[in-house]
RNA sequence: GGAGCUGUAGUGUAGGGGUUUAACAUGCCGGCCUGUCACGCCGGAGAUCACGGGUUCAAAUCCCGUCAGCUCCGCCA
């Protein structure tokens, strides 16, 4: 192994052109790949700019040569050389650099590598608990460095239009409180105060609000924010907001600033040339939910909910009917060309549609000679024949049912719809399909609590005009909440919040807080709105999310350094891990397994 | 808390009660090779078949359990 001393980089392994032909250059990087022809030896080095050949020839460097037969993969190499047009007929097309290779006058092996357990390489088959094992290694293939640049230049130029705009960038505290309502929070210890914890924030939701009471007018953050619940594909226990409030606004003021910020980072991050202009296509909630049975629906292709309840209600099919009268829904689905579909795969549907507590799913084929199914005898000639028109039903097709309580047909549907659109190969890969769904209702009710919990937050103001029905008809106020959904996944959400301190009672008392517990928790925040509170409102990005659609990723753990498995663990340092007992002692904790002991890693 | 899928040399897979001394590819090690770029050719090493029980004359293979990873439901204002 041999020091870098004396020896300065003058190039970016991947950045070499035809231009420097000529040019004595110094590369540093890792050893791609080497070929060694006994004769002649190549080295593909890379750096995080690329990979470029370099070429050792023993005519022309004799003691470097042997250095260069031992270097293996992964050794981290500094080559000194000259550029040189590659000879007539070795062009390597396939790289960026390969008009061009480093003749090598000079090699210092820095480090050895032992062999990595995978390739250092786009596209590798591997198990992702390896990658994640040796995340230092995974975070080598270009594919990972280029996320991660992505997502560097997302943020980057996020906070160049948020500064452009008035923003302030300030910081809110790590360490702080634990308030009632939302996801469970992760906890820490304070050894100053025993027996007392911090949480570490969900969102900066409060300390925000309170900036503008403060007069900042306008803030941003790019955050971290934690939520202690079970992961997803898109749900790290810790991920990152690009978090932001202003004074003196209106729902449309905020939602214009979201559309030209997200067209920055889209311009400054394009892998496309997609037409990405606002404004952003609006569905209100309900519209979502009964076109597509979802809150944030992928509008990149149709196959829409069809309702079908008002035929239902007197249909001699149990099922339908029964669901009808009791207040529930009939509503169906066309899946183009999916008549061909077996016994068992409908079945399969069948399973799918369980998962969200439909009971199960009618179906009528659609042939030549109209429909059929097991049902059509509950239907008449003219009941079959609305129900083509209304499915703009064609041969080939089938419709599916599901007869429900509102809730369960807009699950089941709604899922299903995706399901088959991924099936039959509907979903466009290479569209960026954003859209803003607003008028939430601002209270969802509970079932298991009995009571109404807030949709989106307890500090979003409910629509001016709907607010006398907060204390007669709960479940019919909207709130002035907006949701920012790409392709499918919500990516983002805000609103304009409550800035009056009888208002923000009332919707306490509303989600069943009791003033005592009002005044315990959230007391700091009533008495600031005492003091001139500005009517403000404000945003926050899903920074990794947003970052993976742009980045065609199908997990946010493409687009996070270091991310944990669904166990909420590091599969790399292994965290958590136990801590000792003198730790333990400070804190004045004591662990009480109740016999759900687990192995130390 | 629940459902499904997965776990066999470093890596990816095959083998689904006894013809197995566990196969193939790749990687690794050694040799040969002066225009390769997934270099090529020859040779070699490398596996307590995730872990723990059980059934059996015999288990990588069948059964039960555990652990781990992934996807999903619940949960995530």
């Amino acid at each position: 192994m041999e020091s870098k001393q004396g020896l300065k980089r003058t190039h970016g392994c991947g950045v070499l052109r035809s231009d420097h032909i000529g040019q004595k250059v110094v590369l540093m990087g890792w050893a791609q790949r080497c070929r060694d022809h006994g004769g002649l030896i190549f080295i593909d080095l890379r750096d995080r700019t690329g990979i470029v050949q370099t070429v050792f020839d023993p005519a022309r460097v004799q003691e470097e040569f042997s250095k260069a037969e031992s270097v293996r993969s992964e050794y981290v190499l500094a080559v000194t050389g000259k550029v040189e047009k590659r000879p007539e007929g070795t062009e390597n097309p396939n790289l960026a650099t390969g008009q061009v290779e480093v003749l090598a006058t000079n090699i210092r092996i820095l480090n050895t590598a032992k062999t990595p357990p995978f390739y250092i390489e786009d596209g590798v088959d591997v198990e992702e608990n390896v990658r994640l094992k040796y995340r230092y290694l995974d975070l080598r293939r270009p594919e990972m460095q280029r996320a991660l640049e992505l997502k560097h230049k997302a943020a980057a130029s996020a906070r160049e239009f948020l500064n452009s705009r008035g923003f302030w960038e300030i910081e809110t505290p790590m360490l702080t409180l634990s308030t009632p309502e939302g996801a469970r929070d992760f906890l820490v210890p304070s050894r100053l105060n025993p027996g007392s914890f911090y949480a570490l924030p969900q969102s900066p939701q409060l300390l925000k609000q309170l900036l503008m009471v403060s007069g900042i007018e306008r803030y941003y953050q790019i955050v971290r924010c934690f939520r202690d619940e079970d992961l997803r594909a898109d749900r790290q226990p810790e991920f990152t907001q690009i978090d932001l409030e202003m004074s003196f606004v209106d729902i449309d003021d905020v939602i214009e600033l979201i559309e030209n910020m997200i067209v920055s980072i889209y311009n400054a991050t394009r892998t496309s040339n997609l037409d990405l202009k606002p404004p952003f296509p609006r569905l209100s909630y309900q519209e979502a939910i009964d076109r597509f049975g979802s809150d944030k629906p992928d509008i990149r292709f149709g196959l829409e909910l069809v309702d079908f309840t008002d035929l239902a209600a007197h249909c001699g099919f149990n099922v339908f009917s029964k669901a009808a009268e009791s207040g529930g829904q009939v509503k169906g689905i066309n899946a183009k060309g999916c008549g061909s579909l077996s016994r068992r795969e409908i079945e399969d549907l069948i399973a799918f549609a369980a998962v969200y507590k439909a009971k199960g799913l009618a179906y009528f084929t659609a042939t030549g000679q109209g429909l059929k199914s097991p049902l059509t005898k509950f239907f008449t000639e003219e009941e079959q024949k609305t129900i083509t028109e209304r499915f703009k039903a064609e041969e080939g097709d089938l419709l599916l049912f599901v007869a429900d309580r509102p809730s369960i047909v807009a699950d089941a549907l709604g899922a299903l719809r995706l399901h088959l659109a991924g099936l039959i190969g509907l979903i466009p890969q290479d569209k960026l399909q954003f859209l803003w769904v607003v008028d939430f209702p601002l209270l969802e009710y509970d079932e298991g609590e009995r009571r109404f919990s807030a949709m989106h937050h307890p500090f979003t103001s409910p629509r001016d005009e709907d607010l006398p029905m907060l204390k007669t008809d709960p479940a019919s106020v909207r709130a002035k909440a907006y949701d920012l959904v790409l392709n499918g996944v919500e990516v983002g959400g805000g609103s304009i919040r409550i800035h009056r301190r009888d208002v923000q009672e009332q919707m306490f008392a509303a989600i069943g807080i009791s003033p005592e517990e009002a005044r315990q928790k959230f007391g700091f925040l009533l008495d600031a709105f005492e003091y001139g509170t500005p009517p403000h409102g404000g945003f926050a990005i899903g920074f990794d999310r947003l970052v993976m659609l742009l980045s065609g990723k199908k997990t946010i753990r493409d687009v996070i350094a270091f991310p944990k498995t669904q166990s909420a663990a590091d599969l790399m340092s292994g965290a958590p891990n136990k801590v000792s007992a003198g730790q333990l002692r400070d804190l004045h904790i004591r662990i009480d397994l109740g016999g759900k002991l687990k192995e130390n890693r």
